[in-house]
DNA sequence: TTTATAATCTAATCTGGATTTAATTAATTT
DNA sequence: AAATTAATTAAATCCAGATTAGATTATAAA
């Protein structure tokens, strides 16, 4: 019997990457599968071959974005710096990689919304199941992510690192200064990521250290 | 001849407000005209009778929202107050607007982009014109809503009762983590509006002044 | 009361996509 | 080559929702 794929053509990630791209300029309403579809130089009917339908496609855009930011931040947390080096580094890393993408970065704070709607998603068949599940997966490692940030500030307060604050609401406000630059980037303003990452981290690094 | 109108029914600040509740819950894409009007206990056709089309709806809803904020942040800047205590207090107005009314607060955030696709909008007609008009203004309104942020902290820098940062990036963090309030905050949990509030103020302001 | 207009409604329209179907065109393996 | 599956496509189908049309009802002014 034959096997393999054709070596050929557009690849599941172009699509995703395609997909994030218009997401961000149009958001997921205005987003057509054609629109995006055109992006790689498909039809919209091909982009059914890769993808169950048009809610599979944004999840799998944002699954994606989130596990990478995950895997860049895990090994930070694991390893044996102490929580002002492992929180600078967090935030640079995260950071970085919004700016890298802001495309991905902005579907993530975005459409996550349009998520909730359970909306279409799989009538009747197991797709509505498998949808569901991996939605709620998603929302568990958005909490992973976040508790990543909370637990470095609450280990950093334990070893008088830093000063008494809430380690949760500290840690949504980094979150959410750090989301925001992905709403706000422009490649062409007058700092890079880089420079960003620094000046967010010397603003809640001040802040956590004060005394 | 007779005029003026008939004084029963619902009103349009009725209809925003519905419509931001609606749009909280579902985004902008899955917020159909129809369930806006049920929470008015009216028709989706009735809607058009105090709108022009879906778009200007959404268009009324960020605007009054924003007009809002500006109406109660604006005072507190031309006060004779010095720089933290002005930041003091417009962080703690945004926050408790926000948490008082999530729902237009998540709109504010959230919905920005589905502007920007002109999409449909008033087609031809000089509709599509007052539109882009609207929007327009909008957004200058929203970067007016920062200046006051950005020249409050500029202004304290200036005086000394802050050490130097770059006014807009530490503007723009501020407001990334107050918005991002806005999408995480629930009434139930474990601090309201003024304790949150509280919170980004202590955050914020010891980071300004730390030396 | 009569008249003009506001506020609504019910019953069409209309249309833009999403999704399906039924081919067609590669690759890959044996 | 033959067989099998992947990748695409063009053409249809389908339908939810926005918008429109044509009444109907309520109210205020004259």
């Amino acid at each position: 019997m034959a096997r393999k794929p054709a070596e050929q053509s557009v690849h599941r990630d172009d699509i995703l990457q395609a997909a994030a791209d218009v997401l961000q300029e149009q958001g997921y309403e205005a987003t057509t599968m054609k629109d995006i579809a055109a992006r790689v130089n498909l039809t919209a009917a091909s982009l059914y071959h890769h993808f169950k339908n048009k809610d599979f496609l944004l999840l799998a855009v944002i699954e994606r974005g989130l596990q990478e930011a995950i895997k860049i931040i895990e090994p930070i947390v694991q390893s044996d710096l102490n929580a002002s080096e492992k929180l600078t580094d967090m935030v640079h890393t995260h950071v970085e990689a919004i700016t890298g993408n802001p495309s991905v970065g902005a579907a993530l704070v975005f459409e996550i919304k349009s998520l909730v709607s359970v909306t279409t998603a799989g009538r009747g068949s197991g797709d509505e199941l498998e949808y569901i599940e991996r939605r709620d997966k998603f929302f568990k490692d958005r909490d992973y992510f976040e508790r990543m940030f909370r637990e470095t500030i609450k280990s950093g307060i334990a070893t008088g690192e830093f000063r008494q604050v809430d380690p949760a609401i500290f840690a949504k406000s980094m979150l959410g200064a750090q989301n925001w630059v992905g709403v706000w980037y422009n490649p062409n303003g007058r700092f890079n990521g880089q420079e960003i990452a620094e000046m967010l981290v010397d603003t809640f690094l001040t802040s956590l250290k004060a005394r």
